[in-house]
RNA sequence: GGCGGAAUAGCUCAGUUGGCUAGAGCACACGGUUCAUACCCGUGGUGUCGAGAGUUCAAAUCUCCCUUCCGCUACCA
């Protein structure tokens, strides 16, 4: 009987730094995912990598001193020692700088190119360039921007784009009819109302702002852009050949039957994605799953602050299942999760050792105490019994429903319930009282039976989710590890023996000296983040502040600059214009005159706070209009990757109107 | 501004097509127990189910409106 394939990947991780627990939530979900998959009897297939290429890398590079492939090769491996020391089973570990990915890639492109997806694109007449962006013919108003009605420029640049358009019909078709695709479904709406209904731009898919990408081959001054080049590893990790000398794997598993990725990137896997494989000829996968993010409880995780949480710290203080565990079970369906310190002691200590370690040290230490370790089934069966074996054997039909729709953390909560039931089993048979009763001996010993039945299906419905501690128990209880279609029925053991002694399996931990260690890697972090900035960039420039990428602008002659008029402002007041979420709309001293300005900083300034401050201003902008509020100029501001914003002051007092050149 | 989602116990959340005294886990309190990792078992909720109105024999659930939060998106001079 040959077995149905199972292909599942996660998103790959951009080489860009350290991945953090929210990365490594992902690869966790997938290896949870897939090893079930095998457990119901699946071919699995299970891809993930690393994205490589890009400016930001190029930059990485080059402040750390060393090639970006030295940079991309030390970052990849790290992200794989992660993962392995996750105990993740993947596959295949894919990154975008193989060779025979990047041939690959290549190919797409010019296929792509050839059949007149991709063309080539020139800014010229049609850029504008206070608006930064680019528009089609036929979306020019009277030949001007259609959003500032300004002559749009002409530019320099020049870039490849995808025909999105193309595909759109056929995409909204593709979603409609399985509206299984998209999870979880609410995403779905989120794409048709924002970008297909509405209408798909075409991609930009190339650059020349960059050289650490692959090249397009027929016009090496572009390298392929990113998504072309990070989304088509799913292919290329199986053998895809765009000539048609596809691999067996790509033969035997494609479609994908599940792309895990973080919510962040649903766009690019259910709109670009499957449009590329249409463009290819191509079946889509069968689903996509934007999984949520799991966030701090106590804010925004930062290096600077000291408190971002790496999988290789965690483990240090949990061990690896511990930490499969806390990110499995707080990681709900589709709300962001939260994980704090606190959180995670509580769940050890709660779940680990209280409910799972402690039903099997006191089943093992029964076992011995009252058997020499033997464990035998010595037929004294009583009612109680049956409803400790239907939790059992229920317990499995229910992580099978629920694996089936994804809902891993409710899986787990599952397999917990059964080991409650366990311990609440101990209560009602009271097995120290029987021991003392020489007579009752044979119902003592089914009882332990029946313990180490239950917590052998248990252990066995485990690995998916923690495969160490599932070998772990097995081994301390002396079972084999059943397979699914082995758990549909109570009774299996058969004869067997314990371990001599029981062994602690999750210790229990103290939340006030978690905290404290807590506080000392953190106080490291900090300082090590804070060195960095200092200039040891050559050191440790993967985990430095993120470079900023810009798209680069045509030069410009001194006259174009010289058109420009800066003054100093002086904010004499300022309130939030209403019916928008990010304006500000301040009067501003200028000299003699004040002129209001609407700035987009609500989210980074309040009103009060804007009041008094000297700005930097661009005076001689043509007035425009801003959810009905008139703005005449421009505050200058610095933005930082996150959308942060700082507004720009002098670094000495001047007065409100002096030039600034 | 557009589209969508959410609001239930101290905390995190479940509540299927409207139907009995609204549930689970954690935390907390008390009781029991001693095989066990000071653990386990049991008991304990006056929760205006965000506010208001409506439909209905019956609303946490359906409709309308309001408030607050969130997501995506547009704008952000």
């Amino acid at each position: 009987m040959t077995k149905k394939p199972y292909y599942i990947t996660t998103a790959i991780a951009y080489t860009s730094g350290k991945p953090h627990i929210g990365n490594t939530y992902e690869i966790v979900l997938a290896d949870s995912i897939a090893r079930y998959k095998r457990e119901q009897g699946y071919d699995v297939r299970f891809q993930t990598g690393t994205d490589e290429h890009g400016q930001k890398i190029e930059q990485k590079a080059e402040a750390a001193g060393v090639s970006p492939k030295e940079f991309v090769d030390q970052v990849a491996a790290e992200i794989k020692r992660i993962w392995d020391l996750m105990n993740t089973s993947y596959d295949k570990f894919i990154r975008t700088t193989d060779s025979d990915h990047e041939k690959q890639v290549q190919k797409i492109f010019r296929k792509l190119y050839e059949q007149g997806d991709i063309y080539k694109g020139y800014y010229e007449g049609m850029y504008c360039t206070p608006c930064e962006s680019f528009f089609t013919e036929s979306q020019l108003v009277d030949g001007k921007c259609p959003d500032c009605g300004r002559p749009v420029q002409p530019a320099r640049e020049e870039a490849y784009f995808f025909r999105m358009s193309k595909y759109a019909d056929r995409l909204i078709q593709y979603i409609n009819e399985h509206p299984e695709f998209i999870q979880p479904v609410a995403r779905k709406n989120e794409m048709m109302n924002n970008f297909l209904l509405p209408g798909l731009q075409d991609l930009c898919v190339s650059r020349t702002s960059f050289k650490w990408g692959v090249p397009v081959d027929f016009d090496d001054k572009h390298v392929i852009y990113v998504w072309l080049d990070a989304l088509t590893n799913y292919i290329t990790g199986l053998g895809y050949d765009c000539d048609g000398e596809n691999g067996e794997l790509f033969e035997k598993y494609w479609p994908a039957d599940l792309h895990l990725i973080g919510k962040d990137i649903i766009r690019f896997h259910t709109i670009y994605w499957p449009i590329f494989l249409m463009a290819l000829g191509l079946p889509l996968p069968k689903q996509v799953f934007g999984h949520p993010w799991l966030l701090r409880g106590d804010g925004k995780m930062s290096k600077s602050v000291g408190n971002v949480i790496y999988a290789d710290d965690l483990v240090k203080f949990f061990g690896v299942d511990a930490v499969r565990y806390f990110v499995l079970h707080e990681m709900p369906f589709d709300n962001d999760g939260v994980i704090t310190w606190e959180l995670m002691v509580e769940r050890l200590n709660s779940d680990l050792a209280n409910v799972l370690g402690n039903l099997v040290n006191r089943t093992v230490s029964m076992s011995n105490k009252y058997f020499g370790g033997v464990v035998r089934d010595a037929g004294a069966a009583e009612p109680v019994d049956e409803e400790l074996k239907k939790v059992a054997l229920d317990t499995v039909k229910k992580v099978d429903q629920k694996m089936n729709e994804l809902r891993v953390a409710d899986a787990i909560t599952e397999i917990f319930t059964l080991f409650k039931r366990g311990n609440k089993y101990i209560d009602e048979t009271t097995p120290w009282a029987l021991a003392k009763d020489e007579a009752k001996k044979d119902r003592l010993a089914t009882v332990l039976y029946n313990l180490v039945e239950s917590i052998c299906i248990g252990a066995s419905l485990l690995e998916s989710f923690m495969p160490d501690t599932s070998k772990a128990i097995l081994a301390q209880v002396g079972g084999e590890k059943r397979s699914l279609a082995q758990m549909e029925q109570f009774g299996l053991y058969g004869e067997g023996r314990v371990t001599e002694k029981p062994q602690i399996l999750f210790a229990r931990m103290d939340i006030n000296e978690v905290l404290a260690q807590v506080e000392e890697l953190q106080k490291e972090q900090a300082a090590q983040a804070g060195g960095e900035k200092e200039g040891e960039a050559a050191e440790a420039a993967a985990d430095e502040e993120p470079v900023i990428d810009i798209e680069a602008k045509p030069e410009i002659s001194y006259e174009d600059f010289a058109k420009l008029q800066f003054q100093v402002g002086e904010i004499i007041s300022c309130e939030a214009v209403k019916k928008s979420k990010k304006l500000l709309c301040s009067q501003v001293k200028i000299g003699s005159q004040v002129k209001q300005i609407v700035s987009g900083i609500k989210a980074n300034y309040t009103p009060e706070e804007m009041v008094g401050k000297k700005v930097m201003v661009l005076v001689n902008l043509t007035p425009a209009t801003l959810a009905g509020v008139v703005s005449e100029g421009m505050l200058l501001c610095a933005e930082d990757a996150d959308g942060n914003l700082a507004l720009l002051t002098p670094e000495k007092e001047m007065p409100a109107g002096a030039q600034i050149s």
